[in-house]
RNA sequence: GGACCUGUGGUGCAGCUAGGAGUGCACGCCGGCCUGUCAAGCCGGAGGUCGCGGGUUCAAAUCCCGUCAGGUCCGCCA
């Protein structure tokens, strides 16, 4: 039906007869001699020139007969890639007519949310949407080859699943044949792919899609696909080796470029030099402590257990008003207050600093700050005293507000985070709850400490973080019955609870379980971060809004009485 | 469950603080003119229950209350 694409011709085709098939982007008429159409498809736009009018409209489905040829002399366009030629002598013929569409064909409109997910047919002919389903295509292509490469055979894992209540919140899908009993949808493949490790599977990968009933936000849908691996008789740097290969291919395959290797840090020291445990390292300043500057302070404001401080690169210019309003928002953080040093200096090259408590700094003191934040004239420096674990959130915080930048722009910075802890906190029934999942394995050197002190426990579970994104996470995991017995003990799961939850998982562990690891991660964000996009959305064909809703199809909708009567559900009024 | 922002011809916005006739801008659409344009140009035209409901007022796009939808975030996401 066609011989080539519209943003393929070029200077190599002037002479050749070409038949091309798309949409209208564009016409313009010049009355009845002469017309020119711009072509459309999934590869670019190349102008047509129609000797006569043409009965056309934006839209339109057309195929296009003519012969290439080289642009008059001054008639070039550089903004085409094609703009070098044209297709002249052009004959049209309409394949499909079509409406006026709701919204232009083009990047730069800017359409409202729900238009363009009602028309998304419309919205998908866009060039950047077309960019970013095809460059995550070309993610998901790197990501196959470099899993095959390494060995990895890919296996489907059920779609209906068993509810097994774990973290997220499950879908539910009634059985017919077994009225009054449900599937769920998986949150993840985690046991299934437990479960063919058990089965010798020893390098097990899926693009995996997982499904989890919570709120949806501009890096989180209902259902979004996983990297999903596992693997036998490895270890925990074997993993990170497997995922890194995988990812920086995918990388160099969307960007041409490749990242250096991916740096590992542990969780500790992400918290205390970044506040969070997705540090984005795109942003230079991290956090420093002042806990010797003022050791033996005087100022009440900094007496609590830890002070820790942020150097805003020129951040001294910050107004007496946006300073309030960044101390209330430290407040709102959690800080009992926030400290601020606008630093500024004199043609000799002394430093001044401006500060609500510059009275009372002492000179020791305010070179020790300017010394430990490397200030420089023109910054400013915050510092907070708290609890160190607050003190380090709030300005990691700030430190996002003031310094940071859109996820999808600037480098692609990777980071692995290792050495999670085990529990997160003490849940309200006095047991630790799991930080990661309960089959993940302690660090060996903490084995002791579960009993005596959880919270120090540190657990071989690690996150991949790409420009503060958390792309996703793994773990060695428990393959000892004696281990994963302490484990659901200090968690506070008996034994009758474990066996009704995961007992087909600890069944399978008394046939045999391989020492075994793995991870998971997203799809959807790597593919966003890459497409220099800020919501998920943006890579995926025909995503939900915020209230879970699609405004193409109409989904969800209520189901029919016959189909409730016939899954033997009832829907009780609020 | 909660906070904030947005909702005005097909699309994007301005108008709202300080109430006074649906006023304006850009794009698109329809018709006409035009033989080298390329976000074509010129001339003319059509198109809007100002998301919805209620209230205040002589008078509401504008103020108040409620509600719906979209977005961002908190909670939630082992």
């Amino acid at each position: 039906m066609r011989t080539g694409m519209c943003g393929e011709v070029g200077p190599a085709d002037v002479g050749t007869k070409v038949r091309l098939c798309g949409w209208v982007a564009r016409r313009r008429e010049h009355g009845e001699h002469l017309a020119f159409v711009d072509l459309r498809d999934r590869t670019g736009i190349v102008q047509c020139v129609v000797d006569g009018s043409v009965e056309l409209r934006t839209e339109y489905v057309v195929a296009v007969s003519g012969v290439v040829r080289r642009r008059p002399a001054g008639m070039e366009n550089p903004a085409l890639a094609t703009g070098e030629v044209e297709v002249g002598d052009c004959e049209v013929e309409v394949l499909a007519a079509a409406e006026p569409p709701p919204f232009l064909v083009e990047d730069r409109a800017d359409v409202d949310e729900t238009v363009r997910l009602r028309y998304r047919y419309v919205d998908l002919r866009r060039p950047r949407m077309q960019a970013n389903l095809r460059l995550r295509a070309t993610v998901v292509g790197a990501i196959r080859r470099a899993m095959d490469r390494q060995g990895f055979c890919e296996v489907e894992t059920p779609l209906l699943w068993s509810p097994t209540p774990e973290g997220a919140r499950e879908f539910a899908v009634p059985s017919r044949l077994q009225r009054g009993s449900f599937y769920v949808l998986p949150q993840s493949p985690q046991i299934a792919k437990q479960l063919l490790m058990v089965g010798g599977f020893d390098r097990y990968y899926q693009i995996a899609r997982c499904l989890r009933d919570e709120d949806l936000r501009a890096d989180r849908q209902f259902e979004f696909s996983q990297l999903d691996m596992e693997a036998s008789f490895v270890t925990q740097s074997d993993v990170l080796g497997f995922v890194s290969d995988a990812v920086l291919d995918a990388t160099e395959a969307a960007t041409g470029e490749r990242p250096p290797p991916i740096a590992q840090m542990t969780w500790a020291e992400a918290l205390d030099r970044y506040g969070t445990d997705k540090p984005d390292l795109r942003i230079e300043t991290s956090l420093v402590d002042l806990g010797e500057v003022f050791a033996g302070t005087g100022i009440r404001a900094f007496a609590g257990p830890c002070v820790k401080g942020l150097r805003v690169p020129g951040g001294a210019t910050t107004s007496r008003s946006a300073l309030d309003a960044l101390t209330a928002r430290a407040r709102s953080l959690g800080a009992k207050g926030l400290a601020w040093f606008r630093v500024s200096g004199d043609a000799g090259g002394t430093l001044e600093v401006d500060s609500p408590l510059a009275r009372v700094l002492g000179d020791d003191e305010r070179d020790g700050l300017l010394a430990a934040a490397d200030a420089r004239a023109g910054d400013l420096v915050l510092a907070v005293s708290d609890e160190h674990r607050v003190a380090c959130r709030v300005l990691g915080q700030l430190r996002l507000e003031l310094c940071g930048k859109p996820v999808g722009e600037g480098p692609h910075r990777y980071v692995w985070v290792v050495e999670f802890p085990m529990f997160e906190a003490i849940g309200a029934d006095g047991h630790p709850v799991a930080a990661h999942h309960p089959f993940t394995m302690p660090h060996p050197d903490d084995l002791d400490l579960m009993a005596t002190d959880p919270l120090s426990v540190r657990s071989q579970a690690y996150d991949l973080v790409l420009n503060g994104w958390e792309l996703g996470s793994g773990s060695v995991r428990i393959h000892r019955a004696d281990v994963q017995a302490r484990v659901f003990s200090a968690l506070g799961i008996s034994d009758e609870e474990a066996e009704s939850r995961f007992g087909f998982l600890t069944g399978a562990f008394r046939y045999g379980a391989p020492p075994h690891a793995g991870f998971a991660f997203g799809i959807d964000r790597l593919a966003a971060v890459l497409a220099g996009e800020e919501s998920i959305r943006e890579v995926i064909a025909f995503p939900k809004t915020q209230s879970g809703a699609d405004p193409l199809t109409g989904a969800p909708k209520p189901l029919s009485a016959s189909a409730l009567a016939e899954l033997g559900i009832g829907i009780v009024a609020r």
